[in-house]
DNA sequence: TTGAAAGCGCTAACAC
DNA sequence: GTGTTAGCGCTTTCAA
């Protein structure tokens, strides 16, 4: 249909200019006459150019793109991530090349040297796992990553920074206000406990849990990834003989899978089992009752990674990792309630 | 930190081999020595070297790169359509640059000419609007677009594939769903009115409602994409002195704002008010009641548009416009059932 | 103010 | 099998 797209030789010819002068026009910079300039302008017009970003970045010109890498865009936590570096990115004039790894750390590092290859400026990502951006050797050959900020996970890398949430005063909050309530059997339910920023929610629970002198009580349900299997889990947990009288969810996905196992059950919520969930988004408002939650700051991670890319791309800053911590916010709804005294009894009569 | 990527010519230095015999190791297509190989790859590793795609493009090599645009990501309909974009591409060994449109026409363009500049193979588009790829100027230059699919919007533009749903008869069945259960008043939910697929649920809820002699009692509510907003609209709809028994939401975002307009007003879902949706996902399982639901065929859309990319990317097609449309699937759950008989004074009950 | 020309990293043609 | 080299589209000296 449109054949090959015109070339700034092209554009010069018809404009009865150099390239050169060409080139000068359309990124505005130098000094053309009025003549030229208004030639250049109606060849491009008239051709339809738009000029060759490779060839552009090729030269050695900053490629104002950045890149950005997610486990997993159909996540709401990170569909919103997403959602506001691009505005971040936007107001500063960048492009943002979004791949998502799919949990897989061998995609992961395709798509980052995809990604690289394209010669973007930046990267921000949110890794599959805490290292997954440590060379592989240590010591061995940086990998020429760009300038590089981990958003939600990841340890402190060499040269990287990380914006991360403080999920354990998060976690503590969330366990301390289930305590208060009277609950004495709280189990904790997550995907896996690979990851840092999990195991500083488990920390932060069982901060809570001694101080309570709980914490021999301590239960943790790990259920993976698929959302039937996890509500497996937790169906299995509330079957026990001495079921939990509430549960702590450590990501939206497992708060999901919780409510689904206690409907499933015929639990009421919070009359039977309380639930707090991690994360805060629109559908959950939608729920009945509201869920319980402990919010994470979006925006803040947003802004505050894209901040800190920025000085890094401007070299504003030393080669040391940098780590911030934002807070989170117990969202206090309806999920959570005053813990049933005989847990087994009642569990019971609900049969 | 890690100072300039290597270029090919270290590689072949190091290795003792000549740039095309490194370039021809790289590329794994000709013939090469078993020592020349073996030292090409040490020196790679050793340098950790990764071409650059830019130059390769710029050479006039495929880039392997597809570009997708959506209105909005945090939208879990364009979320799932990413997703299975994504494998697709994955699969069939292409890259995937996805950017958001934002809902606005002018980022979209934007951003679809920064995809454009960065030479991708392909482009995937759901498009702000149904005209928003065609070209500003009719007959003019045609902006030397990629081979293109759009998805979900969009009119037959010249020589642009478009892969839909069947929205007619899928609102129709909802419809028709409704009806049979007894409903006179029901009002259909909408962002805007501007879309064709819009429209074309519109229609098949028209329709349904003619078939049945109902053609008078057709209301529709438009209420922005903002969503208190649009519960605020559904709320005056319900507050009306003949309010429906039946709110038919024409997406997944009106859906929550019929469901929340409902419970702030204390209406029972199904019993005082009836509602059906648009689209499925995980988190509506959640939902009391779980929300019946007219359910578009994601993952198709997402092989059908890409299968339809590939034909036109390896030349096999002609230029004329495609439209596939396929079909959706009424989901009949627990949030639609009987219509109370007076409308009037269970409302008033209600207070 | 303008133009000629070098060269970014790479692949492909061609010669050895 | 391997090396030399032209040139992709662009920006950027350097002269005119």
């Amino acid at each position: 249909m449109s054949g090959k797209p015109p070339t700034i030789r092209e554009v010069a010819s018809r404009a009865g200019v150099s390239v050169a002068t060409a080139s000068n026009v359309i990124n505005g910079k130098v000094s053309v006459s009025d003549a030229s300039r208004r030639a250049v302008l109606a060849a491009v017009a008239a051709l339809g150019y738009s000029p060759n970003r490779a060839a552009r970045s090729l030269r050695g010109a900053a490629s104002r793109l950045v890149g950005m890498v997610v486990p997993d865009i159909t996540n709401v936590f990170f569909a919103g991530l997403v959602r506001g570096v691009e505005e971040q990115a936007e107001r500063s004039g960048y492009d943002l090349l979004l791949v998502s790894s799919n949990e897989n750390i061998a995609t992961e590092r395709r798509r980052i040297e995809a990604l690289i290859s394209r010669r973007i400026d930046g990267l921000l990502v949110v890794p599959v796992r805490d290292d997954s951006l440590r060379p592989p050797r240590e010591g061995a050959h940086a990998g020429h990553l760009p300038p590089t900020v981990l958003i939600d996970r990841g340890d402190e890398a060499p040269g990287l920074d990380v914006v991360a949430a403080d999920c354990c005063s998060g976690a503590y909050a969330a366990t301390r206000h289930l305590i208060d309530l009277g609950h004495r059997d709280i189990v904790v339910l997550a995907h896996s406990i690979g990851l840092n920023n999990i195991q500083a929610r488990i920390a932060g629970y069982r901060r809570a849990l001694e101080e309570a002198d709980l914490a021999k009580r301590a239960r943790i349900c790990v259920g993976g990834h698929v959302l039937d299997a996890l509500r497996g889990s937790v169906e299995q947990e509330l079957r026990r003989a001495d079921p939990p009288t509430a549960i702590f969810a450590l990501t939206n996905g497992s708060a999901l899978a919780a409510i689904k196992a206690a409907r499933g059950l015929g639990l009421e919520i919070p009359g039977e089992v309380s639930i707090v969930g991690f994360d805060d988004f629109d559908w959950m408002s939608a729920l009945r009752p509201y869920l319980t939650t402990v919010a994470q700051p979006i925006e803040e991670f947003a802004t505050c990674s894209w901040r800190l890319l920025m000085e890094r791309i401007n070299g504003e800053v030393g080669p040391e990792g940098r780590r911030i911590e934002l807070p989170c916010t117990l969202r206090v709804r309806e999920s959570s309630g005053i813990a049933r005294v005989q847990p087994r009894a009642v569990a019971d009569a609900a049969n």
